[in-house]
DNA sequence: CGGCCCGTTGATATGACTCAAATAAGGTGG
DNA sequence: CCACCTTATTTGAGTCATATCAACGGGCCG
């Protein structure tokens, strides 16, 4: 485990490692970097001409961590919302018994946070799964007499109803679906997450364990490398530790409640 | 299957049936009734300290539907957010295929229709389980500049935050707990929400089927059936059809990846 | 080199599903 | 008011999918 910094040692003076090399020994002083509002915006896909160019005053602070790094704890008070800039992340939500179930994993252009504004205390664990760069949000959301922030708020209502659609469709795939289909419609989901980024949407590599897949989905990590190894046989899917390779999308959309590919292996 | 009145057939001079008489015979006209601003916070916990007092001049329309209508459909368009005024409900969603999963047993106080704030759309089905009366909050959300709105928009995103944790929290349910769990944990929930009620928390009816409590748990309605017996045979619930009687709270509490009851009955 | 984490694979156990039948409850029409 | 039909519920027997337990190999790091 390396030092942790979480969300309450945050300092804005920290010194932060460029993420774009590999060489973990270098960490150099960087000049803090922010994003205009306008960019903000264009990352969480508000319409642009909806947004008054005056203004541009407002900025929004980034903030880098390193892979493994928590960024918000459960319990710490919210302070802030964040939108991935660029990395990969893991929530995750710990019952009072240590119990650790995975929600989800996001990527850039997604919002962190969004737990903490009931009684404004985070209720979900982010850690950073790869080295990672986020935008301050700072939360002084309660004051929206300032329509330059009614864009936001909106914009903020839609994601929030997005979100909570979203984890509905989780909660059927983890009630209703078997194994098999459960993977199918993780790697599907994950290839689009890609597309929307300009990657492939067929080929790419895990940033999670098998052990996180398996919280997410409700299946134990042997299930899941199971139902890799089966895609994999089944030439569906090619599968080498983190690297997949979807060959036959068609096969897995239609993947659901139907006969497992292992009644279909030994018919063939 | 009755007459189904779905949002889009929605007609403001409807006639209403008194839902407080059991005579289903007696239908009559009824004045409209309206809720003033201050009613529709108090029922949203919203702090009556922040509401302006002037300006009470926006009223609420009220809206009856009987047992087993529709409220909402996935799909058509969302121009209304609904507040339980009264009665119970059921959400639901339901893929391609025709395969339901039930989302949730909203009442008094609940708001329904956050699932269509993304694309103006609802995504979830609502059902009313029993007569009910709801609040309509017409969706002009999108002018927030008015700021006799901050509140209510403020609360929202409190609502959203909360849902947002609580859907969050079934998904752990469902992909981490045993039958006897979830089955335990969805008794103790019901209770709570009808303990804010002001109703007991220990003595209830439940309003909905096995087959709703297993497609919300995850379950089927046999294993539904089947715990609850566990439960009455143990001592632990007396269960009769539907009315719940919680003996053992404690037990009930305790339950979670432990050794089942059966276990524990055959050691006794 | 040794320890740790991650992933794979096998053998076995078991919890929950499926199929099936019987009972109970509720609503409808004569 | 009763007969009938439909839906909801209970319970049993058998099966199956997934969890559990266990062993092994590989990569990484100290």
């Amino acid at each position: 485990m390396k030092n942790e910094k979480t969300m309450l040692s945050y300092n804005p003076n920290y010194i932060s490692v460029n993420h774009n090399t590999d060489t973990k020994s270098i960490s150099d002083f960087q000049p803090r970097i922010w994003s205009s509002k306008q960019q903000l915006f264009h990352l969480l896909k508000i319409d642009e001409k909806k947004v008054d160019s005056n203004n541009q005053s407002v900025n929004y602070q980034h903030i880098k961590y390193k892979q493994d790094q928590k960024i918000c704890l459960s319990g710490t008070p919210c302070s802030n919302l964040f939108v991935v800039y660029s990395g990969f992340l893991k929530t995750s939500w710990s019952d009072a018994y240590g119990n650790e179930k995975v929600l989800g994993f996001p990527m850039r252009g997604e919002i962190l946070g969004l737990d903490g504004l009931n009684d404004y205390e985070y209720k979900n664990d982010v850690v950073a799964i790869s080295d990672v760069e986020l935008i301050i949000i700072p939360n002084k959301i309660n004051n929206i007499h300032d329509p330059e922030d009614s864009h936001l708020i909106n914009k903020l209502l839609n994601i929030f109803s997005k979100e909570l659609v979203n984890t509905q469709k989780i909660e059927y795939i983890i009630g209703s679906l078997p194994a098999e289909a459960r993977v199918a419609k993780f790697l599907l989901s994950l290839g689009q997450k890609y597309a929307q980024l300009g990657y492939s949407d067929n080929s790419y590599n895990l940033k999670m364990t098998r052990n996180d897949i398996g919280s997410y989905l409700g299946l134990t990590l042997e299930t899941v490398s199971r139902t890799l190894s089966e895609f994999n046989k089944a030439g569906i899917v090619t599968v080498d530790q983190k690297s997949i390779q979807i060959n036959d999308l068609e096969t897995l959309k239609r993947l659901r409640r139907t006969t497992p590919i292992r009644s279909r292996k030994l018919s063939a």
